[in-house]
DNA sequence: ATCTCTGCAAATGTTTTGCATCAGC
DNA sequence: GCTGATGCAAAACATTTGCAGAGAT
């Protein structure tokens, strides 16, 4: 039976405090504010464990290692600021685009991401 | 001055006549039949050399390895196979989302990706 | 002959795993 | 007290880098 550990506590608190998706370092990192000792192979068996189990979802972005978050918010389309290299969800409906895909394809699903500068980092405004 | 050695003509061979971008090790073998000796560490720093000069395009999909191709192949959105996990490009037109990102957030640039099954994966077709 | 490129092996960075110990139930 | 979870260190992978020798110009 699954047991709660305060390791996993402190993870699910650092990412249920969090606005953004974290990668596992930075998990670590926050996690470590609340228990010093935890080690960074407890982050990834956790994250893992979580989101096979459903409790968090992986955030996959083209050429960028995995960031998670609590499932629930799973927002798509992804915004990624060129600056601080952050990710933010949007929350823009889809706009499924045209099946003018190769002849004899068959489309399932999509996924749409946007870049820019997020709030922080717009230059002259703010 | 740059310098044409086979290692290098066998790699732009191989993705010359790739219909689809491939990832390093792909590659590596591919080249092997043309120059069985050749080294991985090649292939990588090849490659990078190559995108930086322009020559290949570096191939980003969410979740996974990088690919590469010809440049000016580059076609966006991609496609990728769920079955065979092949990636294709798409050619269609990406028709832009609407601007309904978060307040104060500036959008430059968006990437799509289509997922489904290829021609050679669809079941009772083909 | 020069100087870049190559292959090998070692280094790096990230994620996973084995194992003895710890702690939740 | 069981048994799953943890921390550490080692392993596994993918990619990069140092270096001496090979090959292009």
């Amino acid at each position: 039976m699954e047991r709660n550990t305060s390791q996993r506590r402190a993870i699910q608190r650092v990412l249920q405090e969090s606005a953004r998706p974290m990668g596992p370092r930075e998990i670590l990192e926050a996690a470590r504010r609340h228990i010093p000792g935890i080690g960074i192979a407890t982050v990834y068996r956790t994250l893992k464990r979580a989101v096979e189990e459903g409790s968090l979802a992986q955030v996959d972005l083209p050429g960028e290692p995995p960031r998670y978050e609590m499932s629930g918010r799973n927002h798509h389309p992804y915004f990624r600021c060129r600056s601080c290299n952050r990710v933010f969800g949007a929350r823009t409906g889809p706009k499924v685009p045209a099946n003018l895909v190769p002849p004899g394809f068959q489309v399932e699903g999509h996924a749409l991401y946007l870049y820019g500068l997020c709030s922080d980092c717009v230059p002259a405004a703010n």
